[in-house]
DNA sequence: GCCGTTTTCGGCCCGACTGTTTTCAGTCG
């Protein structure tokens, strides 16, 4: 049972009872355990077994209990017998659009439908129509939502949903009753998954701005449309909302569609502390005697809350809110501090530019220097390099950087993790490398203390500069392989290997939640494009606000220093770095 | 079920849109 698990059966225990109408507080305090569970700073596993899962907001006695049980015993008897009530496919309905739990408990009750099949063929025979509270629009609304999951997979990669937003944006702009523009949502906070996408605009003709952005070239169908909101699915197939709010409104407004949900709960608590009532529109008194302030901007609204600013990326409610109460924030990196970056491939293996036109890309983007770092010769799929090959592409590399003018090319090689945590190539190879990437490219499915022993041998050889992709994870494709980042994190920090944090759209791995535990404990990121032809070095751009989302600041990545700071630190043994 | 300078009971964040309703419940974010 891990911290995961643990979590879903929380959710699962809401929502079965919301189905049973339970007092809507109780919900919630089931669900909110279960943000507590994922987010919490410690292993939860281990002291709910322990029964130490003391003293913490959000877990009171009865789910301390329940954790505890479920850590131990890997089963909970409350749940189980919850679970007994209703089939175990009904779980699905809930990811129906406009579908929540009273109208599911109706179609159960009344109809006994306990799968999207069955809804499916419920509504496509009438019968959905004919229920009290529902009729004609809802039976075809829920067709439409059974036909939206079918075709669409729920959720976005962050790096691919750049290129829309800023077209959308770009639009919105030019609109002429419109007069000031931003994206919200989980795309301003930078999660490495968007769900939907939100914009938000300042106008005086809300109507008319609504209407307008319905008819956008990018839109495939119209969900609603009033006066201060508009909802669409993309011709991509993501769901887009924009919402119309007077200028005055418009920080409000920018501040609440961020979220995250939970951050905005907290806020909102901290506001009614000093005596507002914070929503999308604005603080408000909540008695005569306070005054209502004035904001220019979203900047403002942290201020009056007593708070730093807090930036879009760490508007999680993972302790940003208290660190932002005691000036405690730190200054996150920017992409302007990287100076070059690791771990890129060349047509020498799998890559699709030559050396010279991923060099090339690396000048452009105003780099000092550039690693390459091509697969080795287990990885035969990728057409990895033998020996021979690698230590001809060292020559050809010195060679090249000397029409360069400074720009610095490191020569190093992602050498495969073997099955046992050896190296694919033998130590007095990797020595003539100016560093190493060691990654795991096969065997994924071994369990989690085999895999992290075989990761952590890999980080004590003294050639390994950093630890590539942690967990292999493909995001909403393939699973992460089972390991323990909390052991990795405390054999990178003793053995002083680097983690990479890998920041091609679909890894973006190692996993933010873990790069702050990371940075305390004085291991170091490098932001790592991955990249397999010269346009993915762009990438670079959102691994940089995935490592903010992270905590790091520039002092944590390695590659915010200069080329000169690069070799020394390369120079000198692993143990003194 | 959780929580506490309203502290062991009585609250618990807030508003828009839709559809099925004639005043509101359900869903969503």
């Amino acid at each position: 049972m891990n911290r995961e698990e643990m979590a879903g059966v929380l959710d699962k225990i809401a929502l079965l009872m919301e189905l049973k109408g339970e007092n809507p507080f109780k919900v919630r305090a089931y669900r909110q355990g279960a943000e507590v569970v994922l987010a919490m700073e410690e292993d939860v596993v281990e002291l709910a077994k322990n029964d130490t899962l003391n003293g913490i907001k959000g877990i009171g006695e009865a789910l301390r209990d329940k954790l505890g049980e479920l850590a131990k015993t890997g089963k909970l008897e409350f749940y189980e017998k919850l679970k007994e009530e209703f089939p175990p496919t009904i779980f699905d309905l809930f990811e129906v659009q406009g579908l929540g739990p009273k109208k599911i408990k109706a179609l159960y009750e009344e109809l006994g439908v306990v799968s999207l099949e069955k809804l499916k063929a419920a509504c496509l025979e009438g019968r959905v129509a004919t229920l009290a509270g529902f009729g004609e629009k809802t039976q075809s609304k829920i067709l439409e939502g059974i036909a939206a999951n079918e075709k669409f997979a729920d959720r976005f990669l962050l790096g691919k949903t750049g290129i829309v937003v800023e077209s959308i944006l770009e639009m919105l702009r030019m609109h002429p009753e419109i007069s000031r523009v931003a994206v919200a949502g989980s795309y301003r906070r930078a999660k490495e998954t968007v769900g939907d996408l939100d914009f938000l605009v300042a106008t005086k003709e809300g109507a008319l701005v609504c209407e307008d952005f319905t008819t956008l070239p990018e839109v495939e169908s119209v969900i609603a449309c009033g006066e201060t909101k508009a909802s669409v699915r993309l011709k991509n197939g993501m769901h887009c909302d924009l919402r119309a709010v007077k200028n005055a409104e418009f920080p409000f407004a920018l501040q609440y569609f961020t979220g995250s949900k939970e951050h905005n709960v907290a806020l909102r608590s901290l506001a009614l502390k000093k005596g507002w009532s914070l929503n999308e529109y604005g603080l408000n008194p909540i008695s005569d005697k306070i005054e209502r302030p004035s904001v220019e901007d979203e900047k403002d609204i942290y201020q009056l809350l007593g708070l730093q600013y807090i930036e879009p990326e760490l508007r999680e409610n993972r302790g940003e809110i208290e660190a932002a109460a005691e000036k405690q924030l730190p200054r996150l990196v920017e992409l302007m501090n990287l100076r070059g970056t690791f771990h890129n491939h060349t047509t020498a293996s799998d890559g699709k530019d030559s050396l010279e036109g991923m060099v090339e890309e690396a000048m452009d983007l105003g780099l000092q220097y550039l690693g390459i770092s091509d697969h080795s010769k287990s990885s035969f799929w990728a057409n990895g390099l033998n020996e021979e090959r690698l230590l001809a592409q060292i020559a050809e590399i010195r060679n090249l950087e000397k029409s360069l003018n400074g720009f610095r090319i490191f020569s190093g090689n992602e050498v495969d993790i073997l099955k046992d945590g050896s190296l694919d190539f033998s130590d007095d190879i990797l020595a003539q490398l100016d560093f190493c990437v060691a990654s795991v490219h096969n065997l994924m499915n071994m369990d989690e203390a085999t895999m992290t022993a075989r990761i952590c041998r890999a980080m004590e050889n003294e050639h390994v500069t950093m630890l590539g992709h942690l967990t292999g994870r493909l995001l909403m494709k393939r699973e992460p392989y089972a390991v323990d980042h909390a052991k990795i994190i405390d054999c990178a920090a003793a053995t002083r290997t680097v983690i990479e944090l890998n920041c091609s759209p679909m890894r973006m791995d190692m996993d933010w939640r873990w790069w702050k535990r990371a940075r305390d404990k004085g291991v170091l990121c490098s932001i790592n494009p991955d990249a397999h032809s010269r346009a993915q070095l762009h990438y670079l751009g959102q691994g940089v606000r995935i490592a903010r989302k992270g905590w790091l600041r520039k002092e944590d990545v390695l590659n915010t220093r200069s080329a000169q700071e690069i070799e020394a630190f390369l120079s000198k043994p692993k143990a003194e770095r």
